[in-house]
DNA sequence: AAAATATTTCGATAATTTTAGAAATACCGT
DNA sequence: ACGGTATTTCTAAAATTATCGAAATATTTT
């Protein structure tokens, strides 16, 4: 029996990984992102992004349309708010890749085990 | 008792983890990562990455120097060559950044898990 | 010490990204 | 339908990054 938030494994390729490594590696999309991933399931509205952050709307817009292009942040409308929220599965197709296609084969629960 | 490629946990803060995140951002660059990485503990010399990717000397030398400012990569002469190498507690500790900063908590472990 | 090899730095251009005000679009309440 | 709020798209400028040939630097070999 699967639980609750149960998710598939997403493949992922270097060209994929890439764009996502290239939206998160910005500091104003990375604190975007961080931000969101604090807010939760339920996300938040680009409004409240932008008195978090304090960057001007323009800005802001084209800053969430890149995190979303490259398919970690999705977008809905509800009314005249968009709310913007993290997608996990995606972030961890791109962790995934990032734990073994380029770190070795030495898994961060090896390491753990190691440090203790 | 310790295993032999014992590290020490490092710690990592937003402004780092972007610069490495941008680093790796770049098509180029990443395929110059995974090459090290399959090359392993002694890594690989400038030229031959050169061979490999097909890259101008000049352009190579840049992507390399970025991936070195931000502590990907290490850099040493042997003689006239320059071996390069992964720094694999560098990548690790913006594993764990991404793991549990960006992924709200939720363990690669757990989602294992899960699919199973 | 000159020639050869490996790599970087210089210098200049092209390409892309970032930024943000202003105008446009979308939706709600009246 | 109009006025107000939320957000995006347009447009243009500034800033940064990417690219790469040529010159410079470092090291080995002869």
């Amino acid at each position: 029996m699967l639980s609750e938030n149960t998710h598939y494994i997403i493949s992922m390729n270097e060209e994929t990984a890439a764009g996502r490594l290239e939206a998160l590696g910005h500091q104003t999309r990375l604190s975007i992102y961080r931000l969101l991933v604090k807010a939760g399931d339920d996300g938040l509205i680009v409004g409240d992004i932008q008195k978090a952050l304090d960057v001007p709307a323009s800005t802001l817009s084209h800053h969430l349309a890149k995190l979303a292009r490259v398919g970690l942040v999705s977008q809905g409308r509800r009314g005249r708010e968009i709310y913007c929220s993290v997608d996990y599965d995606e972030m961890r197709a791109l962790i995934g890749f990032l734990t073994e296609e380029c770190c070795t084969g030495v898994t961060l629960e090896q390491d753990a085990q190691d440090a203790a």
